[in-house]
DNA sequence: TCTCTTGTTGAACGACCGTACAACAAGAGA
DNA sequence: TCTCTTGTTGTACGGTCGTTCAACAAGAGA
């Protein structure tokens, strides 16, 4: 497969030429390619299954590409962090924001109950994300500048979600500590998940759903219809 | 270090023998010794740190020994996650049972308070051990066996704690589904240890702790002092 | 003191790792 | 069609990995 095929390619008589060995792309084209052929590896394999080869053969790209492209090796797994961060921190805090510009005159509970239902969406309540997860959140303990990029990123979400139960406290006149309740619910929805990541027996995501509204719901009041 | 010491060693004419180089343990003390720095190893510098010669070096024994006491060194990982599993969540059930057992005159909701509160212990709720549960956990997502350890300790841990929740609703004359509020409870406590162990600025142990009682006592009234 | 069992050692091996780099060629612009 | 830029390739290298195994020696028993 590597061979250059001679027959054929550097032939005078012929009318074609050989076909290209490999295509040329854009530098942030293909930086977004291997950020993804290596998400796909630590999702399958865990952290060990995090080479140059695998990633390399995963992307359909020579072994050379991943140094050209990144600093190291390191440097690449930095970048699926971040990436995996921000698409599943960021478009939530994205797509909550747009709610309530796009539709001002919902109702708060509402827009709070839109919010608690995404985390339980398969999107996010995915099982395929666990290994990234576990690696992600092991570098984070470790790694001073994912350590500050986790912190930003939770902070703004923890704020996102104590500002629509605020807003929900305050249209029902109750008294609520919003950002510990948002804390709370946001631990409660990780250690849902991860139970069910690792044994699906224990709960399903209905019943993590549930649970979700539950913790809610015994601080303001009901949010579901029904 | 490795080289013998000639001099003193072999003379004749001295009084002492040579000191021994190594010392023979029994085959299950140096099982649990390798086990030990092999765990300490993995909670330092996660599943990359878990290598022969690391642990070999921590343990301060020669290269060949894990190889000789156990089938591989994936052998050895798979008895530390046991080790793991069984000193935490084996220990919680055992002392429940025992503080039954011990004083059986002791109101529901105290046997119930002390399980609760042994979650949040220095010894249990530990960031040293943040990167040994992360590995185990996406060992347990991959291997059927450790997946079933897992399984049976959960479920046992989450019956004790269902049943102590079942006994003070009982008492109290209230309907709680105790299997899904030990369930829930368990996530709690997961994700506040997990946000903490990330970010200590989120919560404190003292904090969550706080979160946990009052994720129960929404269901089954007071549960604390005072 | 001697013998024997067996826990322990440490070198050797092949496999795989990440990185560096010289050669190559795709494709845009002249 | 030709030139030049630069994305891409693939080999080579040193290091580390897990495993094997022949030799060694600690220490109990005779």
């Amino acid at each position: 497969m590597t061979e250059a095929q001679p027959e054929g390619a550097k032939r005078k008589g012929g009318a074609k030429k050989a076909p290209p060995r490999f295509s040329r792309e854009q530098a942030d084209v293909r930086r977004s390619m291997l950020i993804e052929a290596a998400a796909r590896c630590l999702s399958v394999g865990g952290i060990g299954a995090f080479t140059i080869d695998r990633i390399c053969k995963e992307a359909g790209v020579s072994r050379g590409l991943i140094n050209h492209h990144f600093e190291s090796l390191d440097g690449l797994l930095v970048e699926v962090y971040k990436s995996s961060l921000y698409a599943s921190v960021n478009n939530q805090i994205a797509e909550a924001k747009r709610r309530r510009a796009e539709t001002s005159d919902w109702p708060p509970e509402a827009a709070l109950a839109a919010l608690v239902q995404s985390n339980f969406a398969p999107e996010y309540f995915s099982r395929e994300n666990l290994l990234i997860w576990l690696s992600l959140w092991g570098e984070i303990a470790v790694n001073p500048r994912l350590k500050e990029a986790h912190r930003e990123l939770y902070d703004a979400y923890r704020a996102e979600l104590a500002e629509d139960i605020a807003a929900v406290a305050v249209q029902r006149d109750k008294q609520v500590d919003a950002p510990a309740l948002a804390r709370n619910f946001i631990a409660l929805v990780d250690g849902l998940w991860l139970e069910w990541c690792l044994d699906e027996s224990v709960v399903t995501p209905q019943a993590a759903e549930a649970a979700g509204f539950e913790m809610l719901e015994a601080q303001v009041g009901p949010l579901r219809d029904s």
